[in-house]
DNA sequence: CTGAAAGCGCTTACAG
DNA sequence: CTGAAAGCGCTTACAG
């Protein structure tokens, strides 16, 4: 249907590589030549048909993301900046997301769509090591990204998990506060997502000679603002009588702040609230959160840096655990009046 | 590199015709025969080369959908929806942002990624109807989302926002609301985004009996909370003295919330406030937000049914405008009572 | 510096 | 019901 290489070569009356050479800005072309088979092209309109480029080159400039959940600002913020990073490379994204579950994890990670992606991202929050194992080495790089940690050979980009909790931890107990407690455990998966972030809390409690009362930790079900609310509602309910809250995520501290409000409690003249992830919301909620941030644009950049590198440099490579900044910001969550 | 149906076809000991028929599920193959050829499949670990499939067909199999920004909550939603609706037609997205700028829309919509992608979803902003002159039979469907409006050959699907808009208006024009103002319009673009809901304010309030002063439309640059909180001010600030907004969308409408808490305003009680979209964080604000609630998931649903039906139907149809439903959904914001 | 051939891996008519 | 051939549109060696 389209106009093809062929098409342009014979209304040139050259051949076809010399037209190939022409489009692909092959360099010894003689300008008159150049010349000539540009017209030819902007006379038919022709553009290259991508689709055989990749089956001829095995690639297809075309990186996949996964992510559990765009409805989560800071997923959806940090695809938006994977985007831009994979377009600075000439690489266009494909997004997946997979609602955290396993089962949708693992089709991704074990080759769907294999041949129409050049490599992966991926945020996994279920997956186990043990479904690394099925990825076949055809499948092209992959990159994971976020809290959980694998024994597998694939590069894994997150910023230190357990310092950046214990950072936040800090900040709370030098605002004074006894009773900080956790939100975010899973309920059924205690050991996996959120369990650096717990730990964090664990060993700054330990180090600052707090209680780290199991009672102070909530367990929620999901990763959403109503678990967040849920959570507090549940603290308070059985008497926990926390001072302070560090939550897994940015959206579970500002359900936090919303159920603590609903109580009548203040935030932060009696609750103080430290949130993770930075998301545009909580630097606008009415009591701007103060949170964990993590460098987005660094995981972003990194991870595609990672893909491309693999698929264009040495396939040596070892698998390799790299750690981005993040900072703490404090806001009016975690003021010293109210 | 890979395994390739001539692989297969070499150890079952039959053409590559029969494999390819067994991987397509052909109905017209003898069990044995199918059973034969699974086994060396299996074998082999044989996966077939999707590039190879979309140059023979024609088809990738891939939708690319471009919206202004991820980082506003209801692209991210919306995209969300979209690649479900995808999901279940058997196609996957390829995500791209606009940023809301021309150059990059008319890139988008101008075959950008052709061959590649079967067919466009674009979400414009600043696009001009000239601009899709320029648009290719061959790079596929187009499908137009949101509250643009050009005289082109391509669906549309969006609400209808002049309906939306006055029922957003009544709403607080039956709360008693005399002096409504709309936050939203562009500056520099006065005619363009945010024309028809502005429409809308202005035909209810005729319609109501209540001044439409211009002094109660607040100029932005931008769609997002600081937007909206800057236009508050602006509000304020020259006297127009407000007892209700009807902003663009909710992320404005939430900044212009945050606004009038720190003039000392309350909403609703001094001020009432309506948004438009109905992201989760407007439910979930100090204030919750009553807001004009487009049905995303319809309007997901029906932008993918339309590009696929276009894909595979007949090559006739007309282009269509279609209005996916809305509701009003009242919140705190617009409570009668504080 | 340009050309003719082969082939990436598949599917689509066309035979048998 | 299965096979042999052609071809989707390109790029990659290889000649000249």
């Amino acid at each position: 249907m389209g106009v093809s290489l062929k098409d342009v070569a014979l209304l040139a009356g050259v051949s076809i590589k010399t037209v190939s050479n022409v489009v692909n800005n092959y360099p010894h072309v003689t300008p008159a030549m150049r010349d000539r088979v540009q017209r030819a092209i902007d006379e038919l309109g022709y553009r290259p048909n991508l689709t055989a480029r990749h089956l001829r080159k095995g690639r297809t400039g075309i990186i996949a993301l996964a992510v559990p959940e765009l409805g989560n600002p800071y997923f959806a913020e940090l695809a938006g900046a994977v985007i831009d990073a994979a377009a600075r490379h000439d690489y266009t994204v494909l997004l997946d997301h997979t609602a955290g579950l396993r089962e949708k994890e693992v089709l991704v990670c074990q080759g769907f769509r294999a041949h129409v992606i050049d490599g992966l991202i991926l945020s996994p929050i279920e997956l186990e090591a043990a479904d690394l194992l099925g990825r076949r080495s055809d499948d092209g790089p992959l990159v994971l990204l976020g809290e959980r940690e694998y024994e597998a050979p694939y590069d894994h980009i997150a910023i230190d998990n357990v310092a950046a909790a214990r950072t936040a931890v800090r900040h709370l107990a030098a605002l004074g506060r006894r009773r900080i407690a956790f939100i975010g455990a899973r309920r059924e998966l205690a050991r996996r997502p959120a369990h650096l972030r717990l730990r964090g809390w664990r060993e700054e409690l330990t180090a600052a000679g707090l209680p780290c009362d199991e009672e102070l930790v909530a367990a929620t079900d999901g990763y959403g603002r109503w678990d967040g609310a849920a959570a507090m509602t549940a603290l308070l309910d059985r008497g926990a009588e926390p001072d302070a809250v560090f939550a897994y995520n940015d959206l579970m501290a500002l359900g936090a702040m919303r159920a603590l409000v609903e109580r009548g409690l203040r935030v932060p003249g009696d609750v103080s609230v430290v949130g993770f992830d930075d998301i545009e919301e909580g630097r606008f909620s009415a009591t701007a959160l103060t949170t964990v941030s993590p460098d987005k644009q660094a995981i972003a950049r990194l991870a595609v840096e990672r893909v491309v590198a693999r698929l264009t440099g040495t396939p040596q490579m070892h698998a390799e655990r790299i750690q981005p900044g993040y900072t703490l910001v404090t806001r009016e969550s975690t003021a010293r009046r109210d």
